[in-house]
DNA sequence: TTTCACCTCAGCCTCAAGACGGAGACGAAA
DNA sequence: TTTCGTCTCCGTCTTGAGGCTGAGGTGAAA
């Protein structure tokens, strides 16, 4: 029995396009029905078209990703996108799943895991990338989106706030009243929430969130 | 008389090695003699390879194009690198020219373009993007203004932003291709020059202002 | 009442950071 | 030529950071 997967890539690059057909046309059941170089030329391509997945980059010039990909879900519920991207902050994540996104996987990955990952699609299956998963995990504990500085309690945001501004712990514990080891226990706790490594990024990350 | 073009390719995302590839085997001057998938594999593997042209991404996981190309040329002062870059990092463009890069094309560009600025350089002809070319003529005439961070030295601006995104010393060395023991100089020195006590006060320091 | 989240603090441990001093290599400028 | 700035790296030392574990006190909710 033949089945045919039905093939639609989007992406700026004519280069990338190229590399994922190259990859693409050496599996039988695959089809490309059709190419895009924008978000905008997506959309507009896919009305007369219904392709079974769909190959979406995320940053292009004109259109990008995350809109084509809510756009073409509010047209065609039923299409699969796979979200192929270099980028792999959360900014860009949650967005693309909550657009209706299907699956996540990085430029990097290796040819093999890009046809598998379209074998899965088209049966179903979702594929996230492992530390685009793990991210995910991290975040949506309770079933609940939010971000992730909403995790912290009232106490661990008034710390946050003061390490954003560059205080050591021990200004903190003194400007709080506090102890320096509850203080680091705060500190801790709030590395953890926001999934970062060290202070640093912690007020790197309080600076780009504007919890100043 | 058969001239062959002895070429190396440089990108961390294997579709587009594949989506280059796919170019350049059907012009039959030229030979795709390797390829790399970071920064630092380009620089040892080309430490037993020695093409005429290397086609160089600027960003990737493992040592970006930059300290790549700054590496490459050290070792092969003739090697012709063109760099190759999506519409986003040409903030990029100064250092990458710095470094000794020969040629700098936009990832967009087409098949033609491509190898044509690959004959070129070849024959020595030097190629910049047109977008690209505009931004440097911009860059030349209206630049003056004098900050705090106008005192670093082109490296310690290299360290500054990397760590403005959280990096590690060893992080940091690592994607410079640098001791731990030198950036931990750099830092100092970077923090004595932004008056600052600390390398997450220097974080909130490049962050605020924009130098990432 | 029990339960639970939060805040507080403790000790112990490892390691990254950063200060300080010294030094060689290199290239540009005087 | 010498001088100077920059980049590179070394060793030593001190301290702040952060992980891990445990635990007492409080108040609100079930």
């Amino acid at each position: 029995m033949e089945t045919t997967i039905k093939l639609f890539l989007v992406d700026d690059h004519e280069m990338v396009r190229r590399g994922l057909s190259s990859y693409l046309i050496t599996e039988p059941e695959f089809e490309i029905i059709g190419e895009a170089s924008s978000g905008n030329e997506a959309v507009e391509r896919l009305e007369t078209l219904e392709p079974d997945v769909i190959l979406m980059d995320l940053i292009m010039d004109n259109g990008n990703g995350i809109e084509a990909t809510k756009e073409i879900i509010k047209r065609q519920p039923n299409s699969k996108i796979i979200i192929l991207t270099s980028f792999y902050d959360d900014e860009q994540v949650f967005p693309a799943i909550e657009a209706g996104a299907f699956s996540y996987v990085l430029k990097t990955a290796s040819a093999e895991e890009i046809t598998s990952t379209i074998k899965k699609a088209y049966a179903g299956e979702s594929v996230i990338e492992s530390k685009v998963a793990q991210k995910m995990m991290n975040q949506f504990r309770g079933n609940e989106r939010r971000l992730l500085h909403d995790e912290l309690t009232p106490r661990e945001r008034e710390v946050l706030i003061l390490l954003g501004e560059g205080k050591t712990n021990q200004e903190i514990g003194d400007m709080l009243f506090i102890g320096i080891k509850t203080v680091k226990t705060h500190v801790s706790n709030i590395l953890s929430k926001l999934d970062v490594s060290d202070r640093t990024q912690a007020a790197i990350y309080a600076n780009r969130n504007k919890l100043l």
